[in-house]
DNA sequence: GAGTAATGTTAGGTCCACCTAAATCGTATT
DNA sequence: AATACGATTTAGGTGGACCTAACATTACTC
């Protein structure tokens, strides 16, 4: 006999505790998923630096956890359940950063990594209070969309500086987020979110991209180039 | 042939991360310590709820590592690079404890779960910064002296209320900080650190204690009267 | 000082999350 | 259609941190 349920009282699913490297699999294997792709065994052992056959374990255990759809052979995708888990944690990891940002003075080429641990060990309550202190960011210091605590986000893709039309206007919406390196260079160039850049030449052969941000001309890589996402300015 | 090290450059003895349950058992034998017996087995467990024979074998591996002093049946002491970690450990958490409640407005009787998760992924310079944000707290909020970066901590000891002689004034320096329940009750007879407490009669056989917080006048159990640590008023 | 109660340890087992080495599958090519 | 290569999985193993059950030691009492 199965348990009748009223209206909305349904008694809480309760979404028992993943441990910290579930977690991570999630997380990773969303950002597969987001672009595009099932993801690859081979990918998820590359992003979190581990051997590819650590992977086909932990993996059955995630389906069998309900959190994965996973067909031997042929990579995993997440399940409703999965893709709440990894929004979790990801909104965790992002108002952890924008609240180390703009409670703490942290740069946001240091953010990450801190974030990258306590994000397994916050309570919803504590992240709710942090984002409340800060005015309920929607993205973290480098521009990436915060979920909401309903677990909805703004998907919006974007187009990278590298793919930009060159004379175009248009303003830097995100960048990446985990080599601090990179980050302290965008931001001596200037590219960070909000900031205005045009591309106004791309060298060919994959050569140099000359970008104006501001008023100063600058050169950069495709690689780098790549890794900055912006919108057109609409003026 | 032994490495030469010159005055202060002690190539750091590198004190690699220890896990979430060693830091918890440095804490805990740490707080035996400090009331004047070594740890015992049982106690250990008991303390962190797990069973008897998990420590036999937890306290074999801090002993390997060092981190403690082992005999056979007779409890374990901390070494140096023991109690080192338990004060870190303990800074990390108090300082925690004493950021959740004056910069997030956190309630005093659920900071200790927080604080208790966190304290094992948060950065020393994470502490640091939540420390400065604050100005530099010396307690946390349950009156419980937090140790410097340093690694110096004040041991003063404290007479507990229950102890305290008739008709002194005293003042609450401190009270138990993990039973939430036993928290939000002290609030509300207004036993705070810094409350000003006068035990005005202890009824014989154990029985309940009357005090005078501010003007207003209440019975207590010598249970209770024993979590608050109290010192006297010198006027 | 013997016997028992209390305390502590050993033995053997589980689960998680990783590893390396050795199959195996799928497919891209010839 | 056979093969070779890369991607993936299986097999077997490790260390950490726990467990229960059985055994050992210490301490206490009479």
């Amino acid at each position: 006999m199965t348990v009748r349920r009223r209206k909305k009282s349904k008694p809480a699913p309760r979404p028992e505790p993943l441990t910290a490297p579930v977690e991570d699999y999630l997380k990773a294997i969303y950002a597969f998923e987001r672009d595009g792709h099932a993801a690859a065994t081979n990918d998820i052992a590359q992003r979190l630096s581990i051997a590819p056959a650590s992977v086909s374990g932990m993996v059955q255990r995630l389906a069998d956890q309900g959190l994965v759809a996973y067909e031997r052979y042929r990579g995993v995708r997440l399940t409703a359940a999965g893709r709440r888990a990894a929004l979790r944690t990801l909104r965790r990891h992002r108002v952890i950063e924008a609240y180390l940002v703009h409670a703490l003075g942290y740069g946001w080429d240091s953010v990450h990594d801190e974030a990258e641990r306590l994000e397994h060990s916050a309570s919803d309550i504590l992240i709710d209070r942090m984002a409340a202190a800060i005015g309920e960011p929607v993205t973290d210091p480098h521009g990436a969309p915060i979920p909401t605590r309903e677990g909805t986000i703004d998907e919006t893709p974007h187009q990278t500086l590298a793919d930009a039309p060159v004379g175009a206007r248009t303003r830097v919406v995100r960048v990446g987020d985990e080599d601090p390196g990179m980050l302290r260079y965008l931001d001596s160039l200037g590219l960070r979110p909000g900031a205005e850049v045009m591309l106004t030449n791309r060298a060919p052969f994959d050569g140099p991209l000359t970008i104006e941000v501001g008023s100063a001309t600058q050169q950069v890589g495709a690689a780098l180039a790549s890794r900055v996402l912006v919108a057109s300015v609409a003026d």
